[in-house]
DNA sequence: CGAGAATAACTCACTCAGTGAGGTAAATTG
DNA sequence: CAATTTACCTCACTGAGTGAGTTATTCTCG
């Protein structure tokens, strides 16, 4: 393996410090590798890559029990509130997404994500997924544990 | 804390199948966080999400010893080739990569990182970095291992 | 060697996702 | 109960990305 071209200055001899960063490139390499399987699922479904985006943040919402409205999806895609309004168009024509009124405030809308397109999601995540799984549990619990407390850790920091 | 509303069939209640799904929910979370990093900075300095991936990918061709190529950077961001000519004259133009041709192919280019974008990225960047590699230091070696190994399967799993 | 296929990168015309400006209706404030 | 704020929306526009097609170089193999 030939020595990289490193650059002067970027990565100063510190052993305990290149290790950390060897782990934030795993990260950021395995967090371009989810998007790009985003992408992909983007295309084969029809798609666009933030309508994706979307869906899982809504999901994701779900599963946290909070009520996700249109401006909490807007500051959760990092984007305006006239296009979360477009993208939120796109789902609710592609039957992938229902808009209730919210009980509480009138001018509010509660977002549900229709069950055809979870079940779509889970056909095509569902492999990638059992893959990740499985490449899981086939670490022991210690190693699994310290994983867990990194995510948490460089969850935290990027906060 | 409020039970989740979980939809059903989702999560079969296998305890060892949702320690890993967790882990899968906190990669996804920090994924996400990191893209909204690359799209504040891009906003800050007039570039856009994709030149951001394009130059944040072509320091890691740097750092790995890879030539870095227009179409070797297309497949790396997904994109198609006309898109990514034009990433790259918006990034020329800016000063923050240089084409240099190719010795071996006369058909190819050679992309190169300006220094004034590494020092862009670096103060950008700088302060999250240290903050995460902070947070990664913090845990013990036994927790450092653990998610590197964890972070490599998984990475292998989505590839 | 030299014709044909493949590859790297590009230009051109077009589409449509996302932004800025501005509007309406409901909730909150003093 | 007017004034302000908040939530969401429509409209007009910009420009990032795509498909079609081009040029120039390298590879393939009779």
């Amino acid at each position: 393996m030939p020595e990289p071209a490193t650059r002067e200055g970027v990565t100063p001899s510190d052993p305990e410090r290149a290790a950390a960063l060897e782990l934030v490139h795993l990260l950021r390499d395995a967090a371009l590798k989810l998007e790009l399987a985003i992408a992909e699922f983007a295309r084969t479904t029809g798609l666009h890559s933030t309508d994706v985006r979307a869906l899982v943040s809504l999901l994701d919402a779900e599963r946290a029990g909070v009520e996700a409205t249109p401006t909490w999806l807007a500051q959760r895609l990092g984007m305006t509130s006239q296009a979360t309004t477009a993208v939120i168009h796109r789902l609710e024509g592609a039957g992938h997404v229902q808009r209730l009124g919210s009980r509480t405030d009138g001018r509010s809308a509660r977002l549900q994500v229709s069950d055809s397109a979870v079940e779509l999601g889970w056909q095509f995540f569902g492999p990638l997924l059992d893959r990740m799984i499985a490449a899981t549990q086939a670490l022991d619990k210690q190693q699994q544990a310290g994983a867990r407390a990194y995510l948490e850790a460089v969850t935290e920091a990027l906060g």
